[in-house]
DNA sequence: TGCGTATATGAGCATTCAATAATATAATCG
DNA sequence: CGATTATATTATTGAATGCTCATATACGCA
């Protein structure tokens, strides 16, 4: 329980968290809507996986992240209030536009595994 | 939400609000119960009040600490997961009995607002 | 095979944080 | 008033943390 208010205690992996309750997304999305650096999107991400509340899985050269169902399931409560209170995140509005921009721009060549190739 | 949830990440605070979820304490009694010291029961409480979570009043040369009640009904998620989860910490059950030693042998001078005086 | 992209990780730096010892403040009591 | 008790706070130290730069690894593609 520690481990996991200690993962939740990091701005930018709030950020993360509120991105990752609509969906899956791959680090390299995460890396351009958050305006993170390479790395420092990679640490959050595994911090968050290494507590249980996130899992990855690869597909091609991306790694692709997402609420783990076991957490969601064991923690249903806590995940509650996270779907409450992350709206309330002072950059919870510039994020999902950042987002939406993004996702419609199609810059990234991720594959999503429902909608195949994106880009080319 | 970042403060609450850095206030949540540490061992000690959670223990504290393992006991506060059953009632006021002053800070000798949680000092006691927890084995901490003095200055750092002091600040783990005024931690915890300063994001919220707690409130205090003072009786006496004694400082009363409990769950602020405002905190109580916008965070009803949370504090309905902490009800459960509390009980996992790996301290819990030596807490609820040295608290439980504590009480019984009227330790502390304390006054409990609803019992006037224990001991005298 | 060699290149570009995606991701993870090691090293180093700056900052935060928990814990302690010591001190300060305030209240009670004799 | 002087002693004792309860609490808060200051200063310090060691550990943890977040971030960046650089490097390593892995994958797909020409």
């Amino acid at each position: 329980m520690v481990e996991i208010f200690r993962a939740l205690s990091e701005e930018n992996r709030l950020r993360i968290l509120s991105l990752l309750l609509e969906g899956e997304m791959c680090v390299c999305e995460i890396e351009a809507v958050l305006n993170l650096s390479q790395s420092n999107a990679s640490r959050h991400l595994t911090a968050l996986k290494q507590c249980g509340i996130l899992d990855s899985f690869k597909k091609a050269q991306w790694t692709y992240y997402r609420i783990n169902d076991q957490f969601k399931q064991e923690n249903a409560k806590l995940l509650g209030y996270l779907q409450d209170g992350l709206k309330e995140l002072p950059t919870y509005q510039a994020d999902q536009e950042a987002y939406k921009k993004y996702d419609s721009q199609n810059l990234c060549d991720c594959i999503t595994p429902q909608q195949g190739l994106k880009k080319l």
